[in-house]
DNA sequence: CGCAACATTGAGAGCCATCAAGCAAAGTGG
DNA sequence: CCACTTTGCTTGATGGCTCTCAATGTTGCG
């Protein structure tokens, strides 16, 4: 029997080998980077990492369905992303975080604190160019983000949502039309701009229009493609 | 007598000395890459690089104040951002800019091409740093940016506008409570998600409050300082 | 001076927030 | 196994904020 340590290892492995951060890293490389990683495993709900927190790491799901917001002091928030396995977390500017993150499933997050992954990120062009272009794809991210919110109704911006959702699906499972949402109505109406109430009638609206099915278990089915992608104005 | 082109580059010189992209570099490296740098000036409201166009140049502004917009196909546009002198400007993931940029006011411009600039990039680590230090920066400014039309109120929206402009004027003019607006009603309500009409009550509403004051040539006084901050809900 | 561009203000409509009720699914304890 | 609770989603009614359409006022320029 495999322990357990070494089982996850293992998928941490194979995660992490299709992650951006670690795209072209050579295998020996990639041991090195997973030699300063820490393993944590937190069940739903659970904080990653605290707005105005110390950025002493970075961070790496390797499974499960996680979420980064913004807070403002009067409690309203700004859900920023929603993150699955092999997305980076850890952005910052100065010494702390200017964002919080919670798990939204049980998940398995690597940890690198942050002297030595950076010290790293130094000896390794690759690792450092890899960290580059994952920051200008968050900054498109949150740029295509910006003019959903700023420009589109409530039925749009949810379009905008699932079709960011769907695209990211892994390309195995491409074709198919079925999304699994493990966000409730508020962390999406937060997402968009919105209330949670006017986010359940923009999916009732997308409903009606014949646009998506949902299934029990918060399953999405995209029944029109075309609809959706006109909605979410993206190509 | 100087000649103009001289007197302009002492003047790119002067700039791109304070500017993020060009800290820390030797007098050396800066005249390294001023020697791939274009000079361009141009008149109010030219365009300066188109969405879509082909990424092919990096761009530094050292006068005038000019505007970041993307669009989307059906004329509704969203404003990115004012930019002005110092400001990097070129972002781009993949091989097209996926926003325009425009002059606000008549502007000198340097343009660096993409190839030579890049080239530079990998041999000068200072400039990739800085690169990147950028990078990072607009990132957060775009978050702050969300957050605002996310989750604030006309009113507010506007307030953190100024509160962002007041705090990009230069540190010698800092304790001054005046700023100077480019840009017109409709610029400014772009960027906010918002329509001109809305944004322009958003001022008389300010103003009403006592919190700025507006005066000839779009230029706005800001009265109360510490309200403008709790609104923008910045620190 | 007169025109053009921009800003302001008003009236009414529409979209979204708020408050509130009802419903469905999952978990809990007797 | 089944009341009971909890949690989250949906739907309705109402009010408020913003958009749209429109008119007026102001500034700047030829």
């Amino acid at each position: 029997m495999v322990p357990i340590v070494e089982s996850a290892k293992a998928q941490a492995q194979e995660t992490i080998l299709q992650s951006d951060l670690c795209a072209n890293l050579s295998s020996e490389n990639l041991e090195t980077l997973l030699t300063i990683a820490q393993m944590r495993t937190l069940g739903a709900n659970r904080e990653i990492l605290a707005q105005g927190g110390v950025a002493d790491a970075v961070y790496l799901p390797i499974n499960g369905y996680q979420l980064v917001e913004r807070s403002g002091s009067d409690g309203r928030r700004q859900v920023l992303a929603f993150l699955q396995c092999g997305d980076y977390l850890g952005i910052s500017a100065g010494q702390s975080f200017l964002y919080s993150a919670y798990t939204l499933t049980p998940s398995t997050i690597l940890r690198f604190p942050a002297s030595r992954f950076f010290q790293l990120v130094e000896e390794l062009p690759i690792l450092k160019d890899n960290l580059g272009r994952i920051s200008s794809q968050i900054l498109l991210r949150v740029i295509d983000h910006l003019f959903a919110i700023g420009q589109k109704r409530a039925h749009a911006r949810l379009a905008f949502l699932l079709w960011q959702l769907w695209q990211r699906l892994p390309e195995a499972r491409y074709p198919q039309r079925e999304l699994e949402l493990p966000m409730r109505r508020a962390d999406i109406g937060d997402y968009l701009g919105l209330t949670l109430e006017t986010t359940s009638r923009a999916f009732s609206r997308l409903r009606s229009e014949g646009v998506i099915a949902t299934r029990q278990g918060n399953q999405v089915e995209i029944l029109d493609m075309e609809a959706l992608r006109r909605l979410a104005e993206v190509d």
